[in-house]
DNA sequence: ATGGGCGAATGGCTTACGTCA
DNA sequence: CATGACGTAAGCCATTCGCCC
C-alpha cells in the first residue's frame, strides 16, 4: 500500500544503515530508537546529479531512478523520497513566489484605488459646489416673492461670471423657471418631469446634473441635497457604491 | 549548551492498475 | 465479457527526527 515497499520501515534504516556503513541490520531492527541514527545529508555531488535530474524531470521513471540510486550510491527509495521532498520544496518555493506577485499587484490595485476614492471625493465636492450655486438664486427669489430680489438675481444671473458658469452648466434651469413656477430644463428628457416639480421641489431638479449611470455619487454624499427617492431608482448603484466606499 | 533551520525519513491516506474468482 | 474484491506500487501531505550552524 505505502510507498515504502522498496524497503519498509527497518529495511529502509537497515538499507540506510548499509548506506552509510554505520549500522547493521539487526542492530536497527531491535531497537526503533535507533532509526535514522545515521542520518546523513547527502554529498554536494549527489544533490548535485539529483538536482540536475529534477530539472529535467520532476517525475522519475522507475528505470531512471533505479539507475540514477545505483549511480549514486543510494537506495531507490532514498532517491524518490528525495524526489518527493523536492516537489514539496518547489512547490511550497512556487507558492511563496505566486503570493508575492499576487499581493504586488494587490497593492497596485490598492493604490490605484485610493487615487480613484481621492478623485471621485473631489469631484462629487465640485459638483456640490456647482449645485450650492445653482440652488442659491431660487431660494433667494422664493422668500423675497416682492420682486425687488427677483431683479437682483436676474441682474446676478446676467453678470460676470457667474452667469456665464451657470449657463454652462444649465442653461435654461433658472430663467425658464421664473415665468411658470415650475422647472423647465433644456434637457429633452427632464421636460415630462420637470412639470411636476414646484419650486419646493427644486432640489430634486439639481439631481439631474448627476451623471447618468450615478456610479459617481453616494447616498450618504447625496442625502443632504436629494429629494426622497430619486436615489430608489438604483438599488444596484448602491450596491455598486458599497463596493467603492 | 542549545535552539532553530533544514533536509531526510516516516506514516497515513489516496489513486491507479493488475489479477482473480 | 463484466464486475467487484483484493493486493501492490506510487504519489502527496503532514509530521517527526537528526544533523549542523
Amino acid at each position: 500500500m505505502l510507498d515504502h515497499s522498496e524497503y519498509s520501515t527497518s529495511a529502509a534504516a537497515g538499507a540506510a544503515a548499509e548506506s552509510f556503513g554505520c549500522m547493521d541490520m539487526d542492530s536497527l531492527t531491535t531497537s526503533r530508537k535507533k532509526k535514522n541514527k545515521n542520518k546523513r545529508r547527502f554529498s554536494d555531488e549527489q544533490i548535485k546529479s539529483l538536482e540536475t535530474m529534477f530539472e529535467s524531470e520532476s517525475r522519475l521513471e522507475p528505470k531512471k531512478k533505479l539507475e540514477l540510486a545505483r549511480e549514486l550510491g543510494l537506495q531507490p527509495r532514498q532517491v524518490a523520497i528525495w524526489f518527493q521532498n523536492k516537489r514539496a520544496r518547489w512547490k511550497s518555493k512556487n507558492l511563496e513566489r505566486d503570493y508575492s506577485i499576487l499581493r504586488g499587484n494587490y497593492n497596485n490595485l490598492a493604490s490605484t484605488f485610493e487615487a480613484l476614492k481621492k478623485e471621485k471625493h473631489a469631484l462629487v465636492v465640485q459638483l456640490q459646489k456647482l449645485n450650492d450655486l445653482m440652488q442659491r438664486p431660487q431660494e433667494e427669489r422664493q422668500c423675497c416673492s416682492e420682486g425687488l430680489a427677483a431683479n437682483s438675481i436676474q441682474g446676478e444671473l446676467d453678470n460676470g461670471d457667474t452667469t456665464k458658469c451657470e449657463s454652462e452648466t444649465k442653461p435654461s434651469l433658472s430663467t425658464e423657471r421664473s415665468e411658470h413656477g415650475a422647472s423647465v430644463l433644456s434637457d429633452e428628457d427632464s421636460n415630462i418631469k420637470a412639470e411636476y416639480f414646484t419650486l419646493e421641489d427644486e432640489p430634486s431638479l439639481l439631481n439631474m446634473v448627476e451623471p447618468a449611470d450615478g456610479s459617481l455619487t453616494s447616498p450618504e454624499d447625496w442625502s443632504s441635497l436629494n429629494s426622497d427617492g430619486l436615489f430608489d431608482e438604483s438599488n444596484s448603484n448602491n450596491q455598486w457604491w458599497d463596493f467603492w466606499s
